[in-house]
DNA sequence: TATGAATGAGATTTCATTCAT
DNA sequence: GATGAATGAAATCTCATTCAT
């Protein structure tokens, strides 16, 4: 029944054939021959389906964006503590962007650098991912969990910039090189550096721990309030 | 004096032109011929010099880098502690990318992505800035003054991942937004991360035991050791 | 009741759509897309009916002109003497081309042009309706009612040209301005000319003629003054 | 001397070619390619020199209309009284279209409907060229030698449409069939118009009145009656 | 009969690049 | 050394037109 086939449906090979093509090639080296040709079917088609080339470039991020957002969003529920929450976002991306190769080097060395991309629909998707981590050092710092004098904005902006520069180089490395696991790693990092300190009870902790690693940061985190002080400028 | 070179020393006219050019709008919008009457030479003068537009774009960043780099070998030694030199390396980002947006755009935007690029002697200039991070977090380690269970390729993807993050956005606003000062909060937050706790005290501490918040943490750490193991393939 | 076709009459309307399409945009911009959309049929239909698009081009005149001639020849015959019968036409032209402007910017604009549009039943019918000048020509040759030494072929091209030209201008201008009712001056001016009749003469004339033929001119020229008066904007 | 080739000369033959393609295939099935061939240049450089297919069109009329308009404005001072100015300006439009077959093949056919012609600054050259007609009928209204009723925009579009309508039917026919020699047929009914002379009978008629066939005008029409000798089939 | 979908066939246009002077 | 001029080589995009259903 409804045989009608809403604009056949050529639109799933075309994108595909687009991310690969994409990926491979870059925006700028990539034809839309080489793409029709991988899709088979006929160039007109590409531009019956999607309008132009830069179109059919912003069209792919759409579904695998959303697709992350929603799962995200469906996990989180199910995290408790912001610290752990960080951790299941920076996961989300890691899984995300390894799995779907194509799809991160094409957002990482293609999409993001595209001003018409922001007037997208795929790129508030984005947004909304980002908006995640925001969110969660917001509720950590409310919460008593992270420290109350770092500025959200920027956390963010390290949890992000380091994941796309991980991904970046292992794309720019033609994905030659293994792709290190750092969710654990970049979780307590960052956990470690913008935690509470949480002092009095700590003491008491380091006691019967010989070698109590979280004690340290303690002292170094009075200094902090005031670095950290004016971070928007 | 009259030091006007007969024969063209047109180079630095051209290179200067190009970087403009490329910043504004972007290496594959950018042509010869506005290059070219930018720094009122001839398309063909262009090329004598250049070779092709992409060894000129290969051209821009290396004296500003050499520079940059130069500038960080002299100030370095005088920093003393790993941490008060990754905040002294981070400054000089800071300032580097600050006070030369057009080049900042045009690494960040069009050469950081160029595959060829990394065959390029500009390129070699930038491993070599970035290497100064590497080398500051491994004595740093060795030092103790940082944690041992640190990957010092992730801490370094982290530092510049970071900053480029800021100054990429900073750039797709088109600078219209001001730009954060984040040197003090980055260093902040990455020593508070990375910096091995001062276990001495902690001991000194061990007046009760209790219970400690911390132990979550503990439990992670260990595993991390491993996770970041292997991260350089 | 009930004429609703069951299997198409959609021939009609695609004309009609046709006929708006092509006026408003000129044939070779106008598409059979936008024609088949305003006539609620698919592209296909179009094809289904007209075979191709210049074919579709070439049935929109002929029966908005055959209407057109057949009108005239029922006419003509009421309307007594040379002069007269060529005013006629020229009102039949001047309603027809105002009356349907859509027709008239198309024959003018895109039909006219046509080569091949010359092999076509529709030209034919044009041919047909030019003719009628010629023959009204040649009758008052032949009557004397006009001198005999013009030349029939002449005077019909200054009668087309007169009103195609006018009637060109008044599209070009997109038919802001108005359209002057330039009926009765071009009658005249055809029959009289412009040259100021030499009084004198002419006024001893008038009286020793019995049947002065040229009298009727002679009354109707100030209306023209009138008439001629409002031909611009 | 001066060898150098502002902007080559490559121009000329462009501009020669285009014409020749132009009027041949029509603006729109012209191709640039063709065009190109022709000109024994390579389709980029076409562009080099003209910008856009459309420019090219435009720029086709400026030279060639200009020299008319110059040439009518050294000849009108020489010519007395409005009927004979009349006739120089059919003529000039005679001999510059019959002389230059594609050029005016192109201005009827394909430059007249061009809208964005309008805002050209060929198309005022054409218009300066329309001016003169309107201005010689003007100052024949003022002179007494034209009678005041007429209206001048009228007698404009009669004698350009009139030309235009003689020279597009030529041009449709392919040019096989001979141009008639409208120049003084034209020029003696735009002034006389058709109907038949009952003046000279008036003049006779002062002295005897029998009837005689327009000896008045008898002067004049011996030249016409040769010259319309061949028009139209 | 009617059509949704697909496409073949080009046309315009852009630039990096070269070469003769 | 410097350049004006010329171009080769593509790439995007548009439609009239055709099938299979």
């Amino acid at each position: 029944m409804e045989k009608k086939p809403k604009t056949g449906n050529k639109l799933p090979a075309i994108i595909s054939a687009a991310l690969q093509v994409f990926a491979e090639k870059g925006y700028h080296s990539a034809t839309i021959a080489e793409i029709a040709r991988k899709a088979r079917v006929s160039e007109a088609t590409v531009y019956e389906y999607c309008g132009s080339k830069e179109d059919l470039l912003f069209m792919i991020p759409e579904e695998i964006t959303r697709n992350a957002v929603e799962q995200m969003e469906k996990v989180l529920p199910f995290v408790k503590g912001a610290g752990n929450r960080l951790r299941a976002i920076i996961y989300g991306y890691y899984t995300l962007y390894r799995d779907n190769p194509e799809y991160s080097a094409l957002v990482l060395l293609d999409l993001k650098h595209n001003r018409k991309f922001m007037e997208t629909e795929g790129y508030h998707t984005v947004r909304q991912a980002a908006g995640f981590i925001l969110t969660v050092i917001e509720e950590g710092v409310k919460s008593g969990e992270f420290r109350d004098d770092i500025d959200p904005v920027l956390i963010r902006s390290m949890v992000l910039g380091t994941i796309e520069h991980i991904f970046f180089r292992w794309h720019l490395l033609e994905r030659k090189e293994a792709l290190p696991d750092f969710v654990d790693p970049l979780t307590e990092v960052m956990i470690s550096g913008i935690k509470k300190p949480d002092d009095s009870r700590a003491i008491q902790v380091s006691i019967n721990l010989e070698e109590g690693k979280g004690t340290a940061v303690k002292k170094v985190r009075p200094a902090k309030a005031k670095a950290a002080g004016s971070p928007r400028k």
